[in-house]
DNA sequence: CGTCCACGTCTAC
DNA sequence: TAGACCTGGACGG
């Protein structure tokens, strides 16, 4: 019922299934009690449809479910349900409730209390990726939530398991909305446990003080660590992962997110590897590629720094929401790290990072204007680098995007 | 300044 | 299965 208390900061930095979760409880708990009115704004710039919404005095309230956040508008005057809307986050969005002088940038849909001063409660989403559906209900082809209908999910999974779709690697089975609403790409590397990330609410992963991410970062073990190996999976996205891939190893390129690399190796698949196959398929294709699959062993430098950068956010907010834990692995008892990973990144040196989540650039910027620190660092919650090295003949050459190649037409 | 990358879908070949 | 859709931070030159 109360939600907690600690939600009061906007959270959605990282939108996968644990932070839509928070993203509701945010709402929850910021717009309890509050009256909003008169019309839903829309953004000139979003291409979502307009929120044809507007009823004299509502309340607000949220509830997630995988990748999707449902609002709920509810009429004061008689107590109905009068609306909803049905959003996801794409890669950046957020909802914060601000006052209307502080609206931040890229607020794209905006509700507005009746009571002065106005508050609004923005859907923030700089890149755009976002959407919503007035009215709408949960997608229909994403299954049920990883993390609040658990039953329902493995039920789902298990029902399908003879499907095609599950012969493919599970790294990429797993980002299959379907399957594994609210599973995305950190934590498919971190491997299901996404309910561990709500509980960090616990150890300081709440937006309460923080703003930053220290404690999801010092979760992670595997998404952008150092130590960690990544290769594209045929998507194209970086699966990050310790030890030998199994033999269904996605068959994508290498990773491209190393600054400097290290002479990338092939890695041989075991011929026991092979053995522990499946439950399903034939392996015969798989393992051909696999051949031909090179991973790079992730102990370069750069990619420590950039971790290091992550987690070593020690900000005076962080400092004290985790009460000199900063430095301190949360206790699991799942995952099997090398004993050296850990204590590199234990002992990775520290530098000052100021907080700065990497959604939120422009409203960061803003606050810097006020705040006469020194010029942050940003911290970088993707993966960094991407720099190949040059003229390395075994790197294919990335190809151009699209953007890129406009810009270079404009040029000329 | 140019390039690369990012927590996610979508939809045209 | 490539791209397209976007912004913005980090980094190299």
């Amino acid at each position: 019922m109360a939600t907690p208390p600690q939600f009061n900061k906007p959270m959605s930095d990282m939108p996968e299934g644990p932070e839509l979760h928070f993203a509701s409880l945010y709402v929850n708990n910021k717009c309890d009690g509050l009256r909003f009115g008169g019309k839903v704004e829309k953004s000139a710039v979003s291409k979502n449809p307009e929120v044809p919404f507007s009823c004299p005095e509502y309340t607000i309230r949220a509830v997630s479910r995988g990748k999707e956040v449902k609002l709920i508008l509810t009429s004061v005057a008689d107590g109905a349900d009068v609306a909803c809307i049905v959003f996801r986050f794409g890669m950046s969005g957020s909802f914060k409730l601000t006052t209307e002088e502080e609206l931040p940038k890229h607020a794209h849909l905006r509700f507005y209390t009746l009571d002065a001063p106005r508050q609004v409660l923005s859907f923030v989403d700089p890149r755009r990726f976002g959407s919503w559906v007035y009215n709408g209900t949960w997608q229909l082809e994403r299954g049920p939530c990883v993390m609040t209908e658990y039953d329902k999910f493995r039920e789902n999974v298990l029902k399908h398991l003879s499907e095609k779709l599950f012969d493919k690697p599970i790294c990429e089975v797993m980002l299959n909305q379907k399957y594994f609403n609210g599973i995305g790409n950190y934590l498919r590397s971190e491997i299901l446990l996404p309910l561990e990330v709500i509980h960090l609410a616990d150890k300081g992963y709440n937006p309460a003080h923080t703003h930053d991410y220290t404690v999801l970062m010092q979760w992670m073990q595997c998404y952008n660590a150092p130590g960690m190996k990544s290769l594209r999976d045929s998507n194209g996205r970086t699966i990050w992962f310790q030890a030998e891939p199994g033999p269904l190893i996605p068959k994508g390129k290498k990773a491209r997110n190393k600054r400097k690399s290290v002479d990338i190796k092939p890695v041989k698949v075991e011929p026991n590897a092979t053995k522990r196959k499946s439950t399903r398929g034939k392996l015969t294709a798989v393992k051909k590629e696999c051949k031909e699959v090179k991973v790079e062993a992730g102990e370069e430098t750069a990619v420590k720094r950039r971790r290091a950068k992550m987690t070593e956010n020690t900000t005076e907010d962080a400092k004290m929401n985790n009460k000199g834990e900063q430095g301190k692995r949360l206790p699991r008892g799942k995952k099997t790290v090398d004993p050296e990973v850990k204590v590199s990144r234990r002992q990775s040196p520290r530098s000052p990072m100021p907080k700065t989540p990497s959604g939120r650039g422009k409203a960061i910027k803003q606050e810097k204007e006020d705040v006469p620190t020194p010029k942050p660092r940003t911290r970088r919650l993707r993966s960094d680098v991407g720099n190949q090295p040059k003229n390395s003949p075994k790197l294919k050459p990335r190809k151009k995007r699209q953007s890129a190649v406009r810009a270079a037409e404009k040029k000329s």
